[in-house]
DNA sequence: CGTTTTTGACCAGCGC
DNA sequence: GCGCTGGTCAAAAACG
């Protein structure tokens, strides 16, 4: 291995607007792969998927983007296996009582648990999900938290192999997904699933940090209903602990958005870390110390 | 020597 | 049922 690639940190990297193609000007391409109702949103945030657990949102968004990720009538963003997805899985095209815990499709319903988890014929349950692209020269951008990696697939109809990471916490069952746009090499498509049950580990090597994949990575693995806009963005979940510390102002209820259908979202405006890391400004005090 | 990465094999889900 | 694909496992290798 090439210890060079560690060593890269972010260089190279930069930042998008949310709520524009890409090529639009290096802007940060949210997706959300949340199994919840967020179609609600689409007319008024573009660049949302109202994904569902099984599609491969990663895998996809590739073979469409940014063509394909529209944003008219439906805004879904399934592509690649558009059709079955929209399609035959009606829980997805036409249920908007999403609930991932009562959700017992063939594909889900029972908790998945590290190692040896996967006996046979037990189900892995897929936790709520979320993609984002930056583009950046380094696949691996960092987060704050320590990956390992435990898997590379090639992927279909993508030149670039797609990377499987999980945290390295013993106790933590998040995961991501790392790969590149097969349409631009240069944007990197990270997709996390699942919520991290304790502190960052710092920034370590002292690189530069890519703050939008950090702060992405610390809020959006938090994300549960109901959501809450952060200037246009969906960022986390109604908890005290987060609406009395400094979000209160600026967090928007998901129903005072439906206000205005056709607002854009505007750039995410994410707080820098702090000492506390990434978690510190979301996650009330009585949930750390995990 | 502990940790991380690599990589081939295996398994599950899905479409046909 | 079969084949394809994505996701995961786990042993070996590499790294620090």
């Amino acid at each position: 291995m090439d210890d060079s690639s560690k060593e890269k940190s972010d260089r190279g990297q930069s930042t998008w607007k949310l709520g524009e193609p890409p090529d639009a000007g290096c802007v940060s391409y949210i997706l959300s792969e949340f199994g919840w109702n967020l179609q609600e949103h689409e007319s008024s945030t573009s660049y949302f998927a109202a994904d569902h657990e099984r599609s491969e949102l990663a895998g996809n968004i590739s073979s469409s983007f940014p063509a394909e990720t529209t944003t008219d009538g439906g805004g879904l963003i399934n592509p690649g296996r558009s059709a079955d997805v929209s399609t035959s899985n009606p829980s997805v095209s036409s249920s908007s009582s999403e609930d991932p815990t009562e959700k017992s499709t063939g594909s889900g319903g029972e908790i998945f648990c590290r190692s040896k988890a996967r006996k046979k014929g037990q189900k892995r349950i897929r936790q709520p999900r979320f993609a984002f692209m930056t583009k950046s020269e380094v696949d691996h951008l960092e987060d704050g938290y320590r990956w390992r990696k435990y898997g590379q697939k090639a992927v279909k109809n993508s030149p670039f192999p797609r990377s499987y990471y999980r945290c390295t916490n013993s106790k933590c069952t998040v995961k991501k997904r790392v790969e590149r746009s097969s349409e631009d090499p240069t944007i990197v498509i990270t997709t996390y699933e699942g919520q991290h049950c304790h502190h960052t580990v710092g920034f370590p090597r002292g690189g530069l940090i890519n703050h939008e994949a950090a702060a992405f990575a610390s809020h959006l693995t938090h994300a549960i209903p109901p959501y809450y806009y952060h200037q246009g963005v969906q960022i986390t979940q109604e908890t005290p602990g987060i609406k009395q510390q400094s979000h209160e102002e600026e967090l928007i209820p998901v129903e005072a958005r439906e206000h205005e259908p056709n607002a854009l979202p505007e750039p995410p405006a994410l707080p820098p870390p702090t000492d506390e890391g990434l978690l510190g400004d979301i996650v009330p005090p009585g949930m750390r110390n995990r």
